[in-house]
RNA sequence: GGAGGCGUAGCUCAGUUGGCAGAGCAGCGGACUCUUAAUCCGCGGGUCCAGGGUUCGAGCCCCUGCGCCUCUACCA
């Protein structure tokens, strides 16, 4: 016993687990080893549910999450990851002995059992135990049957007591997993290579955010984090891998809020001898895919806030948007005018706001929000993403895509930039103010040539909350980053 | 970083105008061989987040700190 342990807990969980460690001594005086080992099972309890034949003796193994004692019968039910089912304990067949150290078991407890399946006169699926043996004794209790476990701390922290008992919880977890596994099955099909790069990086380049530091002292220097794999990515488009992905973590050194959280998972995809339209072309059947094997249907929610998944989606162009909410001359205003009219919109916006910077605001703040069903946002100005090809009709936009759902960006796309010299250009103009330096070595790599392509990131947490209809990000990621304790 | 809200039993939550700390579930004892939020009888259980202040008296009012939530800021 560890007393330390028992000492430190706070006075009312020490009295649960003082009398769950006197049962735990009851049943090992019985004969129960508390901690058992491997216990055959005939199947999981879905595999058992599936086989069921009245009579049929079967063997299963779960977590004990409700007890009804009867006086001389017990009914409880086991739960294994797969499924609930319902055992039934009687003195008669179980005998004395074991009936008795059975009724010292505590919920929470993992046990194994043997029995003979047969339906309840209420028309439930059970197994009458003949034998059982505990697997492993639980010494701290589970949070209440009924209404959960609600304190949103003690979910994240102990996510392993929000998923015991909190079943739509477990339900959003298998979806995500589901939604990877599909992605996976669906860009094999297309021929893509999924691959891996390097997290640790020397410099962090790829998107504008601030990385996370941490020192390599083999090397005596500092590595950053990676914040995008899209530098090395494009590498590998150089060396021949001509369809490649990457569906992994990225780290960025930000705030956490509903929708952020500091590591969250990205998918890049790179295909050779594409550009923006294949792109499109491919998102829309990706996340179509997805939701059609994953969900059944294109149509998530109900009614009015409904979306709708159905292609082909909507596509307007960045200046279309922007004209559509601030008038057909926003362009030809100048920038003091625009600079007023966006402040009576409501926008909190500098005096020196660049008319780039005031139009922007103008579509992230009244714009994006609104693009409720799937839209794509073309034609972005060039200034905002430097790693894309200019459009050819145009010099000041470049040939991209925004998938904007439920007024989140989901997916942002792009003919990606294959000019070395315009590349070095427009990355050195952008690091002026930064402390981001140029990648050298991607800029060599791109000298080598780089075949024309399109390329495309998504954020699969905010994918997975679409389609799962969470409210925030920390409830689709497992343990999401939080104030150390 | 800024503003607001919340913090009470193991869990979910009440707590009136500042006047003895409450319920359900869980636990313990008892009854009960088809229950499934089992039921019935009885019992125990509190650093009211922490520290300070006002008051005859603070879970409640004031101040400070900590944690969580929402909004906001940062964020290709």
């Amino acid at each position: 016993m560890n007393d330390q342990q028992t000492e430190d807990a706070p006075q009312g969980v020490s009295e649960y687990r003082a009398q769950r460690m006197l049962n735990m001594e009851k049943l090992r005086e019985a004969g129960y080893a508390p901690f058992g080992g491997a216990f055959h099972t005939t199947g999981r309890l879905s595999e058992i549910r599936a086989a069921f034949e009245e009579d049929a003796g079967v063997r299963a193994a779960g977590r004990l999450v409700t007890i009804r004692k009867m006086g001389k019968s017990i009914f409880a039910d086991l739960h294994d990851g797969t499924d609930r089912f319902q055992i039934f304990v009687q003195k008669n067949t179980l005998g004395e002995e074991a009936f008795a150290a059975f009724k010292l078991l505590d919920v929470g407890d993992l046990v194994g059992v043997a029995g003979e399946l047969f339906v309840t006169r209420m028309g439930e699926q059970t197994i009458r135990i003949e034998e059982w043996t505990l697997l492993a004794k639980s010494l701290l209790p589970l949070p209440e049957k009924w209404h959960g476990l609600k304190d949103v701390d003690a979910r994240y922290r102990q996510r392993y007591l929000d998923l015991i008992s909190n079943e739509d919880v477990r339900e959003v977890f298998l979806t995500r997993i589901r939604i990877i596994e599909e992605i996976r099955s669906f860009l094999k099909g297309r021929g893509f290579l999924e691959v891996e790069t390097p997290m640790m990086q020397q410099q962090a380049g790829g998107a504008a955010a601030r990385p996370f530091v941490t020192r390599y002292h083999a090397l005596d220097t500092d590595m950053y984090l990676r914040i995008a794999p899209e530098l090395y990515l494009k590498r590998l488009l150089v060396g021949g891998f001509d369809r490649v992905y990457e569906l992994n973590r990225n780290f960025r050194n930000e705030g956490l809020d509903r929708t952020h959280n500091p590591e969250f998972t990205m998918l890049e995809i790179y295909q050779a001898y594409t550009d923006v339209s294949g792109m499109r072309e491919l998102i829309e059947c990706l996340i179509t895919h997805v939701a059609q094997e994953v969900l059944g249907t294109l149509v998530i929610g109900e009614g009015e806030d409904a979306l709708d998944l159905t292609p082909p989606w909507r596509s307007a162009t960045y200046r279309e948007l922007v004209c559509e909410e601030m008038g057909a001359d926003w362009y030809d205003q100048s920038r003091e005018t625009r600079l007023t009219a966006a402040r009576e919109r409501g926008l909190d916006l500098a005096e020196d706001s660049s008319e780039i910077g005031i139009t922007h605001e103008v579509y992230e703040k009244l714009i994006e929000r609104k693009l409720v069903q799937p839209t794509f946002v073309t034609r972005l100005p060039a200034e905002l993403i430097p790693l894309a090809r200019r459009s050819d009709d145009d010099e000041r936009t470049v040939d991209v895509f925004e998938l904007v759902i439920k007024g989140q960006e989901i997916a942002p796309a792009y003919t990606e930039l294959n000019d070395p010299l315009e590349q070095r250009a427009r990355l050195e103009s952008q690091a002026g103010d930064d402390a981001q330096a140029v990648d050298e070595e991607f800029l060599t790599a791109l000298e080598h040539g780089m075949p024309p392509a399109g390329g495309m990131g998504v954020g699969v947490d905010r994918l997975v909350m679409l389609l799962t209809g969470s409210e925030a990000i920390r409830d689709v990621i497992l343990f999401p980053q939080l104030k150390p304790r």
